[in-house]
DNA sequence: TAAATAAGTTAGTTTTAACTAACTTTTGCA
DNA sequence: TGCAAAAGTTAGTTAAAACTAACTTATTTA
């Protein structure tokens, strides 16, 4: 099911933001992002990620040299903070229940794609103000038992 | 990107998920769910919804009797039942918040099938508080504007 | 510095879930 | 009752995004 999301200005598929992500994780981490540990990271080929860095490099959110390495163009840095930016907003309101961080960690992994902006700032102001309640959030653990 | 969902005891995919959601839906509005309704309410064609109403009849989720129509299984039900009450729980979470139905709608039918049951429940009872703060609420509402 | 290993690329294949076109069955109506 | 329209099915095609195998380039190390 196709279901198309305009969540953010460029609308890039579900597969292109993983992509971008992981690729802006390693160059936050350790500088670079090369095919293999991008491969690793998304527990993919080598070969099914060097087609989508060259489909990158085609799109503007990239300059990729054969052989060599990437870069993120302007436009692809920018997106990939914003997944980024969601991602970690996303983690931050489940964080607030308890759950286990690898379930959190799976679940936002896949819901990321599907939220969009409005839905993103509600989610935002909530976890905001929930951080101000403990007794709240108290309460919310004690019924997750 | 291939991602599993652990979310449910039969793991389906996120297609199948939303094929039994509409299913059951046509099934519960109108007491029947006929090929050209569910190809029309997934705006897909006739011929996906034959293919796909045949897979689930392979996998006793459905019985399908060729040209005449469908029954879900106790199991098919089970599963649907499951799915739209994950949808309900999701709606009425995002509800609180005055974002838009459509934006809402959308937005579920994307999330929906990458929430795990944990998350599912912390949402669940974090909506059963919210109901009972409308001083909350009303300030979460002023700042989405 | 040459051989071995690691990294990266290409070509072709697979899977899933759509699609269209042509055909069959069922239903509704003159 | 029979015929046209609606509904449903089949067969073959397409597109996205993965895969493997074989090959090329770069890096490491003896
Ligand atoms: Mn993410
Ligand atoms: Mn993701
Ligand atoms: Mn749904
Ligand atoms: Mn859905």
């Amino acid at each position: 099911m196709p279901v198309k999301n305009p969540s953010l200005k460029s609308a890039a598929s579900s597969t292109v933001e993983d992509y971008l992500e992981r690729i802006l994780e390693l160059i936050n981490s350790k500088g670079y992002a090369r095919v293999v540990d991008i491969a690793s990271a998304l527990k993919i080929s080598q070969a099914s990620v060097t087609n989508m860095i060259q489909r990158l490099d085609t799109e503007g959110l990239l300059n990729y040299e054969k052989y060599r390495g990437l870069v993120l163009t302007t436009a692809g840095e920018k997106l990939a903070r914003s997944i980024a930016h969601r991602h970690q907003l996303l983690t931050d309101f489940l964080k607030l229940f308890g759950i286990d961080d690898d379930v959190i960690y799976h679940d936002v992994e896949g819901m990321e794609h599907h939220i969009s902006p409005p839905t993103l700032r509600a989610i935002e102001a909530l976890t905001a103000q929930l951080r101000r309640r403990p007794a709240l959030l108290a309460k919310l653990k004690l019924a997750g038992t």
